[in-house]
DNA sequence: TATTGTTATACTCTATAACTATA
DNA sequence: TATAGTTATAGAGTATAACAATA
């Protein structure tokens, strides 16, 4: 008979399961990402500022999940690098709107085809179905997160 | 028409959806696990070395994944709080037997109880067969980090 | 000479408090 | 008074080098 795994009883959470795959897949996107100096948070922010033109830094902290004094050093770095810019917003001057520049959607696009080759190499042997499966059931347990079941049981009757 | 979601680019890599997920599932897993004064890392070496008795630090801290130095503290806790147990293997005096203590099963058993209560809120919404195949999928995920995938297709001619 | 566990330490990531300039 | 962005800082988590005891 088959031997049982010495971590069988973890193996059955998905966190445990998580915290593995995505250490693999962090050092695989920081490799690929090493030539083009981006970092996985770096990388990330490009693409939000590509796809969003004059984002503010608060909505974009939001959608990262980064506190705000967190992605001012990530903002930085891309801004001293010349790849986005910060103009101030007209209504609003406090805030900046956050602008790709052509450096930076050239440095993007290229970023963004060397994550898709490690996407592919990391899902290989997934079906498409099972791929889009995956990517749907990360999408619920993080929307299963910061609720409080029981209150929501209660208020539910 | 439905509004592209501004994060879609993002949302097609499975690490960013990992890293969400996980977030949320580390934030409810801590909070399952702090009426045992257990954090991810001392729950998962317990249940280790429940399921492995007379288990090395060496081993424990290759399945977890973890440094050697930073799995001293984490046995140093669960030993000082009289859960587990180190006692020098027969074979190797340099090695430790790493042994459950009777309370240190207690609280195993009820800090398992409400992790498998926590794995079920954060999956509510999904089939059994649909966690199964996330189960898969992360592990999958996990084995195809640290190939070398170019020299392992030239190897392979 | 190599390995187990340990100490000390450094580096990254993340979180919070307090400040500024605008609103 | 509240908000956008910033500064400074503290706390986790994680990594490496060097050591003592044993193999």
């Amino acid at each position: 008979m088959t031997e049982r795994e010495r971590d069988a009883t973890l193996r059955a959470f998905s966190g445990y399961g998580m915290k593995r795959a995505f250490n693999a897949i962090q050092a695989d996107v920081n490799a690929a990402l090493a030539p083009f100096d981006l970092r996985m948070v770096t990388f990330s922010a490009l693409v939000m500022i590509v796809d969003n033109p004059g984002l503010r830094q608060s909505q974009l902290a939001d959608f990262l999940a980064i506190e705000p004094p967190n992605l001012v050093l990530v903002i930085d770095e891309l801004e001293r690098r010349g790849l986005i810019a910060r103009e101030r917003a007209m209504d609003d001057r406090r805030a900046y709107a956050l602008l790709v520049t052509p450096t930076g959607r050239r440095l993007h696009d290229a970023a963004l085809a060397a994550v898709k080759a490690h996407e592919a190499r990391m899902t290989a042997g997934l079906t498409d179905d099972e791929h889009a499966l995956l990517i749907r059931a990360l999408r619920r347990i993080e929307d299963n997160g910061g609720i409080d079941h029981e209150s929501a049981t209660l208020s539910g009757t």
